[in-house]
DNA sequence: TCAAAAGTGTTGGGGGTACACCCATGT
DNA sequence: ACATGGGTGTACCCCCAACACTTTTGA
């Protein structure tokens, strides 16, 4: 019996307003070809979590140190044709620009959550849709969608980026009313280097800090 | 590095109102005479799910199957002092008269989870923590209290029931008006053995189907 | 008739939803 | 001046919270 961890890593691509996850292609058998999440087995000398981290890094070329979260362990049969092999996955959330694999020349790719590839390697399937409903349940009650976004960003990114996560539309006004109502953004004079076409749009940072403060109080972020 | 898994189990007294959980009494080294969940090494040919199960009838004597829930993977490197031990935990709930460890004279007792014993074995005064904080988040909007209750019972044990897991008090009149609006119980006539003092209750029964039914079409139970 | 628990309705306020027009900029 | 996206206010409605008295039974 032997443990891995495997890393469902999601990224935003704020032009196509697209949800990424990043694969990678396998190099040997089994499921050769195929496509799978980062991920390896566990070190005798090494907690869960610093594994999948150590993965992430190795497999992606990853520098910066991920939003992390347990997802859930897979622990099936027959998952893998080598044999009995446990699977303790986890959930990131990066800034898409921190990784750009083609770059640096590795056999990871982001996909679209709407267009995966055919040919995902063992149960990989069930971990990616059992993330993207944790991932769509947990920015509801947590404002974990921040972590990515760019340090600046609109009200209008933040915006498609809640639509696209939860495949549904929301009121613009409302949206902002509810958001700009937690008192948790800042807003920030910045230049950007992005095209702007139409009236300049304002830019915010969250506010970590003012957040844990207010939820020390009580206060509960509910979308 | 050996995988074990650990159960704990809920179960509610409707005579105190006390959410009680199962413990057992260790008789081997290490942590030998403390108190411990049911739990163990996972078998090469089992899933998890059924290594609990299995582990629970095992330990407790427990005949039924109880709503169970895969928790959380714990595996900090020194949780365990006779190596590197992972384990995938399982909350579960029972009706408290399905089990009575006293009568099967086995080394396991239900603990109030308000006074549990100080000589908790291994990490698993944490995994308690974890077991309840996950209780309390889901039963506001999953239905899963009635797993703990008897198949007919009345709206004050309901009431007690949140009102115990929650830890503060609701309103009784809202809180029958939502439940009944949700339309999920039926109302039951039947004799009861319990010592009725002052006027008699109505008893009631979950009625899954018509939950369930109502889920497809988009309802959602939100205490 | 008293004690004990079960059962029931109304009102007010806050928050959510629905909705349309003006603003700032570049071309 | 026009195209493009950004920014804003109001009205209504529904749901939630707060709150107290009546009913049914056994002793």
């Amino acid at each position: 019996m032997k443990l891995c961890v495997d890393a469902i890593l999601f990224g935003f691509d704020k032009n196509d307003n697209d949800l990424k996850i990043l694969l990678i292609e396998r190099k040997y058998e089994p499921y050769i070809y195929c496509w799978a999440l980062a991920g390896g087995f566990v070190k005798e000398d090494e907690t869960l979590e610093n594994s999948v981290l150590r993965e992430l890094k190795e497999e992606t070329g990853l520098v910066e140190t991920p939003y992390l979260e347990q997802l859930y362990t897979f622990g099936d049969i027959d998952r893998d044709p080598r044999g009995r092999i446990i699977s303790v996955s986890y959930y990131g959330l990066i800034k898409i620009t921190d990784l750009n694999p083609s770059t640096d020349a590795l056999d990871a790719k982001w996909f679209s959550v709407k267009n995966l590839p055919k040919n995902l390697a063992f149960d990989h399937k069930i971990l990616i849709e059992k993330a993207l409903e944790r991932l769509r349940s947990k920015i509801i009650y947590q404002p974990i969608g921040f972590e990515l976004l760019d340090e600046y960003f609109t009200f209008t990114t933040l915006h498609n980026l809640y639509e696209t996560i939860l495949d549904k539309s929301l009121d613009r006004r409302n949206f902002r009313k509810k958001i700009t109502n937690f008192n948790i953004l800042d807003e920030i004079d910045i230049i950007t280097d992005d095209v702007i076409i139409g009236r300049p749009p304002k830019f915010f940072k969250f506010n970590i800090m003012r957040y844990q403060e207010k939820t020390k109080k009580g206060f509960y972020f509910e979308l």
